[in-house]
RNA sequence: GCCCCCAUCGUCUAGAGGCCUAGGACGCCGCCCUUUCAAGGCGGAGAUCACCGGUUCGAAUCCGGUUGGGGGUACCA
């Protein structure tokens, strides 16, 4: 069986094209990924381009953080943007749309010349105007063509009037249909497209419908996958295409990812910023499996896959059609999942961050080694649905202060009375042990024999014990706990404990 | 409104005419393990395959319609 990009196809080459207008997206990630998965798993080139054309919301920091994000992921390009650490890189540079400008206005000149397009110097006002006088006759918006058919007479004229003019593509009468690579044939009239569409703003920027065009022609894009939010913006790519003469890539629509009430997916009710799910903890293998199962599925039982796994796997037409609804449980258990099958070190070394945070954050009072953290690992593993939970499950070893609650003390089935009798013991017996025999198969057997001579249940006890030095009810097995804790502090917090009840 | 896309358990999905009295996973419930919490093991509930017609000896799978949901309708991307 062949694996995934055994042999290459320099014939197939696909894009992610993001706008740095924001935080990456996981609507972003998802279609840079299975644009990634195609090209690996077809031996074809992925690339990155940066659509910076909407200047008033780009900015650099957007565009790190996207580039950041993707590599974080896991997922590389050929071509583009911070290729292998370089600025930028591969034969089709500028990979920015901004650089770019001259083959926007060469192509543009290239319209006008064959008449395929023309100046339109209606004024913003004046288009608000008409699609509200449409609206209200409840016929289709769009543009009127009122610019179309200019004589070049009246067209000096609004130049002398100072008007500089959008240029607009002209739209021809007819259906435009593709054959799209997962939902076959989708055909649409070019009556329900709104009318001659701007490509260029009267300032002389390029809009995104001509520039991505321009772009996908020039870098010699073979597929164009991307999200089913695009269906409708595809003839118009289709007709630039005719109008420039250039053959027709492929298309393919990818499903969306919804929102949990199924609308598509938005900042307002769900977490987008695939930053905020790398702060919460989230790794790098559980968000790749999940955006890969988000609307993709190997076919098989398998649900636990790595990257290479998936783009061995991966088939754009075992892609779903309909849309898929964000399930954070599923991605934390997915996150448990990765996080139990990640080596020792590798998990060490990714959590370590996260207790700087912790500290920084002033949940902790002390930053443990990697060596502790390491030897705690066997304990907390499991218990850790996202990275950021470690400090939740044993940060009381890491604060010299615990808050512990009179009433929480006292275990269900006892009374006060009891647990201070409890604790007392508990503690003495504890403290016949030395440093030496500070193990956890040391201290469970005194403390169940003292459970036998009392006639206590041993989870009484137990419990009394651990909210006593941890100050939580749920915690790792008590016996590692104290261990980890080290007999001085197990002595002192088992004391305050007493002590507290005493008071009480 | 108009155009387009979609439709299998609550959720993600398997399924490409007979293997389906519809399989898996998350979540949920129960049991086991057990000092708590997890993890793990076992079991369970959960889908008349949106609905109605048609094609066929036979349909979740093909066709049509209906309904529902979604997306798009910019001098945003």
């Amino acid at each position: 069986m062949p694996s995934a990009a055994s042999q290459s196809d320099p014939t197939i080459r696909v894009r992610i094209a993001p706008s740095p207008t924001g935080p990456l997206h996981i609507g972003t990630a998802r279609t840079a990924l299975f644009n990634y998965l195609f090209a690996r798993h077809t031996g074809g080139t992925f690339l990155l381009r940066l659509e910076d054309t909407d200047v008033a919301r780009s900015t650099a920091a957007f565009e790190k953080d996207i580039l950041e994000g993707l590599h974080w992921l896991g997922i590389t390009w050929a071509e583009g943007p911070g290729v292998a650490g370089m600025e930028e890189a591969g034969p089709y540079a500028p990979y920015r749309q901004m650089q770019r400008l001259d083959s926007y206005a060469a192509a543009a000149q290239q319209l006008l010349g064959a008449d395929r397009a023309y100046r339109c110097y209606c004024l913003p006002e004046e288009l608000e105007a008409e699609r509200h006088a449409r609206e209200a006759a409840k016929l289709t918006p769009g543009y009127s063509g009122r610019c179309a058919t200019l004589t070049p007479g009246e067209r000096q004229a609004k130049e002398a009037e100072g008007r500089r003019g959008a240029i607009r593509f002209r739209v021809r009468p007819g259906i435009v249909g593709w054959n799209d690579m997962i939902r076959d044939r989708v055909e649409i009239d070019t009556a329900n497209l709104g009318g001659d569409f701007v490509i260029v703003r009267a300032d002389g920027n390029p809009l995104y419908h001509f520039t991505v065009v321009v772009d996908d022609m020039a870098m010699q894009i073979s597929h164009v996958i991307r999200g089913e939010d695009h269906i409708s913006n595809t003839p118009k790519h289709i007709l630039l295409f005719e109008g420039l003469g250039y053959p027709l890539p492929v298309f393919g629509h990818l499903p969306l990812i919804l929102n949990p009430d199924g609308t598509k997916m938005s900042k307002r009710k769900s977490q987008t910023a695939v930053a905020d799910y790398i702060a919460q903890g989230f790794t790098r293998e559980a968000l790749v499996n999940y955006f890969a199962f988000l609307g993709w599925s190997p076919g098989t039982e398998e649900d636990v896959l790595t990257l290479d796994e998936i783009a061995d796997r991966f088939e754009l037409d075992k892609v779903q059609k309909g849309g898929a609804r964000f399930d954070r449980e599923r991605l934390e258990w997915l996150n448990g999942q990765w996080i139990r099958r990640l080596g020792d070190e590798d998990l060490v070394e990714r959590l370590l961050p996260f207790l700087d945070a912790s500290f920084a954050a002033g949940q902790i009072e002390r930053r443990p080694t990697g060596d502790e953290v390491r030897a705690l690992l066997p304990i907390v593993r499991e218990r850790m649905p996202t990275l950021a939970g470690l400090t939740d499950t044993v940060g009381f070893l890491w604060r010299d202060s615990l808050a512990v609650d009179a009433a929480a003390l006292v275990p269900k089935r006892w009374d006060a009375a009891t647990t201070l009798d409890g604790l007392t013991a508990a503690r003495e017996a504890l403290a016949a042990h030395d440093a030496v025999t500070w193990e956890a198969d040391e201290l469970e057997p005194p403390l169940r024999a003292l459970v036998e001579t009392r006639g206590w249940k041993a989870g009484d006890l137990f419990m009394a014990v651990r909210v006593a030095v941890t100050g939580m009810t749920a915690t790792p097995p008590l016996f590692d706990v104290l261990v980890a804790l080290g007999r001085e502090r197990t002595l002192d917090r088992l004391d305050a404990a007493t002590a507290l009840l005493a008071r009480t």
